[in-house]
DNA sequence: GCCGAACCGTAACGTACGGTACGGCCCTTT
DNA sequence: AAAGGGCCGTACCGTACGTTACGGTTCGGC
């Protein structure tokens, strides 16, 4: 085993040149997949393989970097806590549901993805879990507060915060990132997205919305 | 362009022996994901390389030939249309939501779909297309029916049975099929998919099924 | 009992690609 | 201005693997 310099593992963030490097990494990714080579790595960034061997350990460690630096730049914005209407309830729902799917359906997010599946079909879970942690896993965390201030202000019902995301979850995704992994063309407008995640919501809150009693027509 | 024999392609289905080499790559893609090699195939299968070339033609001939071989021994069972009350639709429901979650969370079909995710990152959709035809799509050919049956019953209000369908689905499917082949280990057992099934199906009849006057408690 | 076809096992070929080595350029430091 | 480190470009090495070729074996048909 050579002792390598490996900058990058353990350490503070890349330098700017490093993010010109990764951000190289993601756009081939999007075009080639997984055929990406370490040689086009290089080519695309105008850099030598020795600095990306020296850098990033090895091809592993690159695609590792890569994909932290991506979810490094995915941040779900936080959520005002202050208004506990129905209405700003279900804004935030709402908002949450459309930054969801048009991140899942991003060229990037779908690149990503992709090279992390590859990777947890092989030894190596690496790139999956953080995927995951950094994606599905944070976007629970953002949104439980979120669903837990609901059901203290009375607005939802729900036994466990854990089950209600994944049914939000659920609501909102679909069928739609497994039919993108697959390889279905599904060109999602704007529109399209905005309406489905009211649809969504509208659909969470029939289920999990505090009853307060029937409206009479 | 070699003229190679290439039996198996628009053919009647495989023979017994080949179904033997398919079985084969099947047990060796859960083992070994994608790093499966023709070598390891022909040792598995005893059978000689030259043969599985003859076969299938090359490695993607005979990846298309496991997906499509695997595709056709899941056979998603028809749906009795006798029983029209709620409570047996409910279960048609439920016994969909179960197969399907048995489906997903097995292990060669997350074998199976990490290699058609890794097809479709490349210029080849084909495998991916087949399992989305095969699974997906399939499982909403086979419910729709049920769902307009239960609908011309009175038993479900929509407006567009593929969107109820989707609703169905994301309500089953929820995180699990992504987390699964992100390489998050699941490990549902049976009761649990059997209780995920039950809630999904009641979720579902609470947002689709038709409204019977408020029953007064 | 012989013939040919199909097939097994394995050796060999070609190539693509991960990883390394090296010469030259630029830029900072003194 | 000289020195040295960091990096670019490229040639190179080793290997893994898809694909092909070939000798030996089994088996059904006559």
């Amino acid at each position: 085993m050579l002792q390598t310099t490996n900058e990058m593992m353990e350490g503070e963030g890349p330098t700017a040149r490093q993010k010109d490097v990764l951000d190289a990494v993601l756009r081939l990714l999007v075009e080639e997949g997984d055929r990406l080579t370490m040689t086009a790595v290089a080519r695309r960034a105008s850099c030598s393989k020795e600095t990306l061997y020296k850098w990033f350990g090895d091809r592993d460690g690159l695609l590792t970097a890569t994909v932290q630096w991506q979810a490094s730049k995915v941040r779900v914005p936080p959520v005002d806590r202050q208004g506990l209407d129905l209405a700003s309830l279900a804004a935030s729902l709402e908002r949450f549901a459309s930054d969801w799917l048009r991140v899942i359906s991003s060229d990037t997010s779908i690149a990503l993805n992709r090279v992390a599946v590859v990777h947890a079909g092989s030894d190596k879970r690496d790139l999956g879990a953080i995927v995951l942690e950094r994606g599905r896993f944070a976007l629970g965390r953002r949104l439980k507060p979120v669903l837990e201030a609901g059901s203290e202000a009375g607005l939802l019902e729900f036994d466990d915060a854990e089950t209600a995301f994944r049914t939000f979850f659920g609501l909102v995704a679909r069928d739609v990132q497994i039919r993108l992994l697959l390889g279905d063309r599904l060109e999602l407008t704007d529109a399209e997205i905005d309406g489905d995640a009211a649809r969504a919501t509208q659909q969470f809150l029939a289920l999990h919305g505090a009853k307060t009693g029937p409206a009479a027509p």
